[in-house]
DNA sequence: CGGCCTTTAGAAACCGGTTACTTTAACTGG
DNA sequence: CCAGTTAAAGTAACCGGTTTCTAAAGGCCG
């Protein structure tokens, strides 16, 4: 059976195509009640449904957002996904996913593909922080855009939901670097994201406030999946072997860029019979599902992820809207949980209040 | 900037949208060398990009296919979504991605957008084995479709690309039924699904061989989440209590028909102090990450996620070049990977050949 | 040198909707 | 009874490409 049109419509009605489209829009004025009920009668038995290519031709609207993340694989995004998902849907528009793998390139062609397409918008979890010229192309054809998770380009230049990167690794750092003699070891992601100048900013911060000796924080950078985890922990073992059959660690204590990268640092730990948290304490960042399940559960900075999706979508309506909110940039708190990879702490007056709480269970 | 359109091109070429559509196509024939070369600058001059929607309309192609699947937080699906998204990206194509929810009515909601779209083909994922009418609107309107991991309908009637459930469902409850005394749960997944019959079908095969006394299997059904898992556990638990302060269980081996349900009923089984696998053990399908990185590591009967999201783009590409291959349901084969959720077994001459193989690490 | 074939390029129809503008008819009020 | 309004419905242009058909020009051959 041949796809119907509105022509085919049209002629089977005996009115012309104008008449059906308002009937299809719904639109109040223009149509007689008997002619709108006869047409809408004919529309019902046929169950006809208009072509979106033509429509989104005609009034330049497609109705769908394109979502750019870095690699649904790691188990933060399809949280981030979701959000979107459910909230773009609710509101009548689809979702046309872009996995870029982390690949720059990648990301470049796919921002030009989803111009083509006439997406209505653009969510940006973007895989590089400092280059901006495939944004720009967005911003050249006015596809409204939101960033996610990451900056590009200037902090506050563009619309965006972020979560306080600076706030959430200072918490985690603080945690650890309250353990007793405590020599700490940053795995952050790639550097060139916003994400890990700001974190590593946090710890920083954290590190200075303690008044340890320089060489008790050493910063290391992986490529944020569980394997690059694994090996910078296993590096900086091997690094500290001295040749002798007994394992000397130049640590005990780990922060994680995100949890993924904990998971392969804990990996490395047991793999040579290291005690987690009595010997080494070992903070992630995301929260994602698994982190709850792990034994022992793991510490961790939680991001609201969903959420987080669900504001970029809403955001990126408005936009699409035509509304150009005063603020720019929301920011989520981040909130450290304390589970199992790290030990109890004495409770003492001089601590910084602390957001995070413990779990039971 | 406005977004330039083929007859500005052609304006400022001082020729026809017909020359310059020939131009973009990049047909042979048609247009003399001297003035493809000056078009051609123009082109790159401007970084001209056509509307796809335009060329969607025109052609009737849209190069893009419907991703349509129950649940992206489920860490099995990403790694669909990932090997469908990388071959459709190489192929030029793009990726409408649906998340249902398991929601029947979003589904053929879905099913209608990317019919309305006009989306090239669809990959199904369905949440439903029963009702095939929103499949049967494809098929209407001529749309190739290729089902994903659960099969609509008749099995041999539609293209698919799925995975032996019932060897892998066989594997797994031969390798617990092995234990002295077995009392084994399978933790089942909605019974109206194809999966969750072809692996209840397994493990009843398997139940059969044992020769076991009836009430040694129980068959429990839940909703493939997690907290369905630890409930339907807790369940039993509970109702075995018999009223003392001692615990008894009526079972000590289980199997999930994912490992997220794995990993709530070890969760349960956790709670209330029960060694795994010592007193009992269990074992889940589909092999995700973490099931490597859970402690003990989950044994459960691998999945090849990926693979199989990428021979159903491959397929559905196939599909909408025009081919129909002779092979509509291509099988893919699971494996039984032992980790530390199973004992050891005696190595016995009269088990069957497995296709598991233990790892190590 | 004229007719025919071939190559180049343009004109126009088409894909399936939306929408501004126009026509027709009925209804209102002076 | 007729001018003025208003509601209903149609006509046609338009969105931005593709493609078929056709016209013009250039080259070859007899």
């Amino acid at each position: 059976m041949a796809k119907l049109t509105i022509t085919d419509i049209a002629g089977r009605a005996g009115v012309s195509k104008a008449t059906v489209s308002r009937v299809l829009n719904k639109q109040a004025a223009g149509v007689g009640r008997e002619t709108r009920a006869r047409i809408q009668r004919i529309l019902d038995e046929t169950g006809f449904q208009p072509s979106a290519t033509a429509r989104t031709l005609s009034t330049g609207r497609s109705h769908s957002v394109g979502l750019v993340i870095p690699d649904i694989a790691n188990p933060y995004y399809p949280l981030l996904v979701s959000g979107v998902e459910q909230t773009l849907v609710a509101a009548g528009y689809s979702l046309v996913l872009c996995n870029t793998g982390g690949n720059v390139a990648k990301e470049a062609a796919y921002i030009g593909i989803l111009i083509d397409k006439g997406v209505d918008g653009v969510i940006l979890n973007s895989s590089t922080s400092q280059d901006d010229s495939h944004v720009r192309l967005l911003e050249d054809a006015d596809i409204p855009l939101v960033l996610l998770d990451r900056v590009v380009g200037r902090r506050a230049a563009r619309y965006g939901v972020f979560v306080d990167n600076h706030f959430g690794a200072r918490q985690a750092a603080e945690h650890l670097l309250a353990r007793q003699d405590c020599a700490l070891v940053f795995i952050n992601g790639p550097p060139d994201l916003s994400q890990s100048i700001e974190r590593r900013a946090g710890v920083e911060a954290a590190f200075a406030k303690s008044g340890l000796p320089r060489d008790r924080l050493r910063v290391v950078e992986a490529d944020c999946t569980l394997e690059g985890g694994r090996r910078a922990i296993a590096d900086l073992i091997e690094a500290a072997w001295d040749g002798s059959g007994k394992r000397r660690l130049s640590f005990n204590a780990a922060f994680a860029a995100n949890d993924l990268m904990a998971f392969g640092a804990l990996r490395a730990l047991r793999h040579i019979g290291v005690l987690v948290p009595d010997e080494v304490e070992v903070i992630g960042f995301d929260d994602v599902e698994f982190a709850r399940l792990a034994e022992p559960p793991l510490t961790t900075v939680a991001q609201p992820a969903m959420e987080m999706g669900a504001a970029s979508a809403d955001l990126i309506l408005q936009l699409i809207a035509g509304a150009r909110p005063r603020q720019k940039t929301l920011m989520m708190t981040p909130r450290l949980v304390l589970r199992g990879t790290t030990g109890a702490r004495p409770a003492s007056a001089s601590e910084t209040p602390r957001k995070g709480a413990k779990e039971h269970g």
